[in-house]
RNA sequence: GCUCAUAUAGCUCAGUCGGUAGAGUACUUCCUUGGUAAGGAAGAGGUCACCGGUUCGAAUCCGGUUAUGAGCUCCA
């Protein structure tokens, strides 16, 4: 006789152990039409669960948060039923439900081309419009063992027997195909309709390389036509903005077969490079840092002492010389405190902050390297902040305030934040560790800001913050962080003299903003969707003249600008000004001045901004400031 | 690094059955001096990524190399 709980707090009798499917149709027909799953006392489970005790109960429809996860974990089996129909003797493994999607591993002869997945898409159709019922069955270890072993599934047979002792093993079928799962699933396959397969990919079995190669399907579901068309479409955005694209069409840099990882930066994207370059280094000065510059490469034994040659040989690029082996830097850290170690400190010059747009090159595995976003040779905002135990709080609060100003300049607002606490293998001692996770958290809390703890992910010389931001198509990247390093400074004989004249060693807290400027560009490209802001953009004005006679003219105003400090410049070629202002619009130029007769005799210009909007005719002074303002906003989106 | 795919004119891409390449655009020259997103004509431009093999003959088929792209944590 359960008695159910509905979330409005809804109380219904039942005289006998009722199903999900049941309290739906009873609280109404168009319910139990949209239902697909429901939640349990807080668990998630099959419509056709039988109830027998009293419960809370709450029933997922596709309008429900939880309905994605079904639909997705669903169409996973459909279209691991298809697969099956269409090739025999593949296995199947996994199908985990991922972030807008899932995907299945399938073990088999060959991997699947993109033909196969259309044909597996359209037999998946198929069987959704068969609205085949699926149903689950409880079978005993044993019983499922001898089932699928026959069936000639062996990663099956292999994943039940690691399922722990107590889970119960559960079976789903739908029509003549059967997998073994947890669920839950929707109650037959006429609900899964919204989704498309998208790519094939090679992936090994649990993740090991060692394992034999999968072949894996990915694809995306949703629960109605809209939600699915608005995904595809992100797609097609961001495809749009891809950095790699837009680096040709604006001629801003490129890579080549002899550099793989390292960026050959063109003139324009340079000027966006050093545009970015300056204002950090401004920022920097600013804000107490002083800029320093050490070399490239080093002998071996600064990195067996410091570390990297143990931890970090593999991604270092080792030139040989006079038999002697120097490593190209991939990190800043030793070389900072080879310059603090210089002259005997004193308490008196802590917090020291040592800033370098340092140059380092890692050997990044061939296979990670993508555009800008993950290179060999690139340029950080790296310093280093060397201070007491006391002081670290304090220089962790300051750094996050600057980091928000600087974010704030490139047009992000958002910023998420993640504190990495001690991991199992670390350096130091508890109390260090104490201490330092918790100017950390104070830090962070001072400032009332949201963040999330991630307990064990440290580093294994001290915490952490990571800060990453969200661009405009959601997607997040990191870029920020400050770490706090109890084992460099020791390791690299790091001392200053302490008030009371005893030798002690500084604290160093590594910290970058903007991460490597390559990768910074990379995300700021795809933001801005290369129509970059008027101060960061490589060509800020283009003057156009409508016919010869003014190209005295257009030099008078071209050189005024230059004199203000402006990226300028002219386009006095013999065409139509229609096909000159096309050309530098579709350049996103910021601003075309056009020039003819008219503006030459009265001493203006005609201005006109990259969306085609008139701002009309004005002086070139009341150009330059409305530029001026332009620039001094940077990309801030309030002003 | 591993798996799969891709590599043709500066760029974007075609190229069927193996018979030594084509479009659009950009570029050069000439005509046009035109007021807010493409004026017209002509011309030039390619060791088909690289190395090897099969073949009378290879952009095309086979093998290798390099680079690029996607993927390689998500437990049934």
């Amino acid at each position: 006789m359960p008695t159910i709980t509905l979330p409005d707090d809804s109380k219904r009798q039942f005289d006998a152990p009722v199903s999900l499917l049941e309290i739906a149709q009873d609280i109404g027909p168009g319910l139990a039409k949209a239902a697909l799953g429901g939640v349990i006392d807080g668990k998630q489970v099959d419509l056709s669960f039988l109830i027998e005790q009293d419960a809370q109960v709450s029933i997922i429809t596709d309008r429900s948060p939880e309905a994605l996860e079904i639909i997705r974990h669903s169409t996973a089996h459909l279209l691991a039923q298809a697969v099956q129909d269409l090739f025999e003797g593949a296995q199947v493994t996994i199908g985990p439900v991922i972030e807008d999607g899932f995907f299945y591993d399938f073990s088999y002869e060959r991997a699947f081309t993109l033909d196969d997945l259309e044909k597996i898409e359209t037999r998946m159709r198929e069987i959704s419009e068969q609205d085949l019922p699926v149903q689950r069955k409880v079978m005993s270890r044993e019983a499922a063992v001898a089932k699928f072993s026959k069936l000639g599934e062996d990663y099956k047979v292999e994943i039940i027997n690691d399922l722990p002792g107590d889970e119960e093993i559960s079976l789903y079928s739908q029509g003549d195909w059967m997998d073994l799962c947890r669920g839950p699933h929707v109650p037959n396959t006429g609900k899964l309709q919204f989704f498309k397969l998208m790519k094939v990919a090679g992936a090994y079995w649990r993740g090991d390389s060692d394992n034999e190669m999968l072949t894996r399907i990915y694809g995306t579901a949703w629960s109605n036509k809209k939600e699915l068309k608005a995904y595809l479409f992100r797609l097609s955005e961001a495809e749009k903005r891809d950095h790699r694209k837009l680096a040709k069409k604006y001629d801003l840099f490129h890579i080549q077969e002899e550099a793989p990882g390292m960026v050959f930066w063109h003139p324009k994207g340079w000027s966006i490079y050093s545009t970015i370059e300056e204002y950090m280094r401004r920022v920097q000065s600013d804000n107490g840092y002083e800029e320093i510059r050490t070399p490239l490469m080093a002998d071996r034994s600064l990195w067996e002492k410091s570390g990297h040659w143990e931890k970090f040989r593999e991604d270092m690029f080792v030139v040989e010389s006079e038999s002697r082996d120097y490593a190209v830097k991939p990190m800043n850290c030793p070389c900072h405190v080879q310059v603090f170690n210089q002259g005997l400190k004193s308490y008196r010059d802590l917090p020291l902050r040592l800033a370098e747009f340092g140059s380092c090159h890692r050997n990044e595995a061939s296979g990670t390297l993508q555009g800008l976003m993950r290179v060999r040779g690139f340029v950080q905002d790296d310093a280093h902040i060397f201070c007491t135990e006391a002081q670290i709080q304090d220089e962790v609060a300051t750094f996050i305030d600057l980091l928000y100003q600087v974010y704030a300049d490139f047009g992000f607002e958002e910023v998420l934040i993640k504190l990495s606490t001690r991991p199992e293998k670390r350096v130091g001692s508890e109390a260090d560790w104490d201490k330092a996770e918790e100017s950390l958290k104070e830090a962070l809390d001072a400032k009332n800001i949201a963040w999330d703890l991630l307990p064990g992910e440290g580093a294994f010389y001290g915490p952490k913050i990571e800060f990453s931001l969200k661009d405009c198509l959601g997607r997040i990247w990191q870029c920020g962080t400050i770490q706090v390093d109890f084992s460099m400074p020791g390791r690299l004989d790091a001392q200053y003299v302490a008030e009371d004249g005893s030798r002690q060693i500084p604290v160093m807290l590594h910290r970058a903003i903007l991460g490597s400027f390559e990768r910074f560009i990379g995300i700021l490209i795809e933001q801005y969707e290369g129509a970059f802001p008027a101060w960061l953009a490589p060509k800020q004005v283009s003057i156009l003249n409508i016919t010869d006679r003014q190209a005295d003219y257009s030099h008078k105003v071209a050189n005024d600008l230059k004199k203000q400090g402006f990226r300028v410049d002219t386009d006095l070629r013999n065409e139509k000004i229609g096909f000159k202002i096309r050309e530098h619009t579709i350049q996103r130029i910021p601003y075309l001045l056009v020039l003819g007769d008219r503006e030459a005799e009265s001493e203006t210009v005609a201005v006109r901004n990259r969306s085609g909007e008139d701002l009309g005719s004005m002086t070139i002074n009341e150009f330059i400031s409305l530029l001026q303002k332009d620039v001094s906003r940077r990309g801030r989106i309030a002003n």
